[in-house]
RNA sequence: GUCCCUGUAGCUCAGUUGGAUAGAGCAUUUGCCUUCUAAGCAAAGGGUCGCACGUUCGAUUCGUGCCAGGGACGCCA
């Protein structure tokens, strides 16, 4: 694997500096970077400017000494195969050229580990919880709660790939006030069914769906007259919220997203759990009267004022249970919490890292990630969105019009915290304009050589590739050695859109191959390598694929 | 007023955490299918990286201050 190859260069770099700078104490890291420009080699070493003023020599010199070095060491190590010439340029960068034999070795590697090409031991285990969509279930998913299902869901398949052990979890709001309204709601339009006038409110909820769900219940419980409908609130909310989780649940799994964990503030944020934390914030002082409410002194720990979380009337804030929700959290085990929200949500971080800090734990271990709003556009004009009017684009709405493929690659396409502008009429056109087509496109086509070497019973090799040695051969093969190092990268940013835009590269890469070079040769034996490095190409669009959640059609 | 996000080609955006001549796609112009999928490839034009200082060998990247657009700031959830 290249990035392995990365590390051990780094080492000898390193061992160099020490033996040629023995008065060195300290320097600066030394950092091998991939160059944007395929001239300057597979790796640049920026060292020899950085240590130009702490030596007082010109880089060049200093670079030039150094390579002397390190080509010394790299001849004594087992690498020496691997590394083709060290080069000095101009301001003082030392590039490496990497031999075709370092890259044949990762097509062998591909070729070996298949579906799990790509895993990496980068998050050593380290169990995560990483909470998202989250809705209230009050409605059908929306378009911003379907951007943030699409992160959340690929976020956690690639830090389980790179080696972190991370679980999906969706936290059910299914107590409060918007719950009460929903019920409410409910029970008005059931009402009206039954030939009652009512006066529907602008706070109620506004959505057909609404009066759908009345019907249902009516029928559901055999309801005939208005007066049999009194006393069952309680009933007709509770109703309501298992419909509508019913419906969640049915469209995310549509989706393609998955839970591992369905928790509910119903279980968790019980009266005698409220109670106990409260207690235990308490006898620490955090807590004080004012008003008739009970605070909790969130300027202790950095916000920029303090939380009601008790209110007057005797009622808990929707911060008081959810700081039930996040020692529940840490007390599972859990050695980081990643939540993932809406921009509208943004206020809430310094809140939620003082309550945790404040329950005694490191507010660090705690991350917040923004998922910015996806604007839908029809034909260039912007569709505005309220949940409570029902005017809005729904997460159905955008599976059923653009399809999941593109639908989840859209949101996906734009790192989490740029605003995303989601055209529904691009995303369903079958051209080259839509992104999504173009890398499966590339997969489609390996398979259609695929079937054609079969009939010709040609087969891939699995060792031994040295007559792949072109240009876009050894491109291709270059880039497929860096999918690892796309996917650490990922985890890292906690964003998977790096992932995206290494597999749109990549299919540029292939697409320039596969252009330019015919695999099913009249020679044999270069049909047979160049099969291999096809092989290897599928799977690395297959495992990227999979990890975004979209599909990997085998013709188009 | 405070805080968050954004500002790069006509449009939508990359730019691998400070590197080398700032890159793609779309749109425009022009080539390439009797041979594995043309949903593809190749080429051309197009730039004050919002503005100004600062940090240093080097800034689109970091810091400060402005300018512009979007959003958040409840005893709502």
């Amino acid at each position: 694997m290249l990035s392995t190859l990365q590390e051990q260069l780094k080492e000898v770099v390193v061992q160099s500096l020490r033996e040629s700078h023995k008065s060195l104490k300290e320097f600066p890291p030394v950092i091998l970077e991939i160059p944007n420009d395929k001239k300057h080699g597979e790796f640049s070493c920026n060292i020899a400017l950085q240590l130009a003023k702490p030596l007082k020599q010109p880089p060049l010199d200093l670079a030039a000494q150094l390579v002397v070095s390190i080509q010394k060491n790299i001849k004594a190590s087992p690498i020496n195969a691997n590394v083709q010439k060290i080069d000095v340029v101009r301001p003082g960068f030392i590039n490496f050229h990497l031999s075709p034999q370092a890259l044949y070795g990762t097509l062998s590697d591909v070729l070996a580990q298949g579906e799990n090409y790509g895993r990496a031991s980068f998050g050593k285990n380290k169990k995560i919880q990483v909470e998202f969509v989250s809705a209230n279930p009050t409605g059908p998913l929306s378009v911003a709660h379907a951007r943030q299902a699409a992160v959340g869901d690929a976020l956690v398949n690639i830090l389980n790939f790179t080696g972190f052990a991370a679980k999906k979890e969706f936290y059910v709001n299914d107590e409060g006030n918007q719950i009460n309204i929903l019920g409410r709601s409910v029970e008005l339009r059931a009402q009206e069914l039954l030939g009652e006038k009512v006066e529907f409110s602008e706070d109620c909820y506004q959505g057909d769906y609404i009066r759908d769900m009345a019907r249902i219940y009516l029928d559901q419980n055999k309801i005939k007259k208005a007066a049999d409908l009194s006393a069952k609130a309680d009933h007709i909310r509770q109703f309501a919220v298992d419909y509508l989780l019913d419906v969640i649940k049915k469209e995310l799994d549509d989706f393609g997203v998955h839970f591992d964990v369905w928790s509910h503030q119903s279980k968790i944020g019980t009266q005698g759990n409220i109670e106990a934390v409260l207690d235990f914030l308490g006898e620490k002082g955090f807590l004080y009267e004012k008003e008739g409410a009970l605070w909790f002194k969130s300027t202790d720990f950095g916000d920029d004022k303090d939380r009601v979380v008790e209110k007057s009337d005797g009622n808990y804030t929707y911060l008081t249970p959810d700081i039930v929700y996040h020692q529940n959290k840490f007390k599972r085990g859990f050695e980081k919490i990643i939540n993932i929200w809406g921009p509208d949500h943004h206020g809430y971080i310094p809140r939620i890292k003082a309550v945790v800090e404040a329950l005694g734990y490191d507010r660090d271990d705690v991350e917040v990630l923004i998922v910015q709003l996806a604007t839908l556009y029809r034909n260039g004009q912007p569709i505005s969105m309220s949940t409570r009017r029902g005017q809005y684009i729904s997460l159905r709405e955008v599976m059923t019009e653009v399809g999941v493929d593109a639908a989840r690659f859209f949101f996906l396409m734009r790192r989490i915290s740029a605003h995303l502008d989601f055209d529904l009429e691009l995303a369903k056109k079958e051209t080259p304009e839509n992104p999504v087509y173009y890398i499966q496109y590339a997969h489609a086509r390996i398979y259609s050589v695929w079937d054609k070497a079969k009939e010709l019973n040609l087969r891939a090799k699995h060792a031994d590739f040295s007559l792949l040695n072109n240009e876009e051969e050894l491109d291709l093969l270059k880039k497929i050695g860096q999918f690892s190092g796309a996917l650490v990268l990922c985890a890292e940013q906690l964003d998977p859109y790096a992932l995206v835009n290494y597999l749109h590269e990549l299919a540029t890469i292939f697409h320039r191959f596969y252009d330019k070079h015919r695999v099913i040769d009249q020679d044999h034996a270069l049909a047979a390598e160049r099969l291999a490095l096809l092989d290897a190409s599928r799977i690395v669009f297959a495992n990227g694929l999979r990890l975004l959640g979209v599909s990997t059609p085998k013709k188009m």
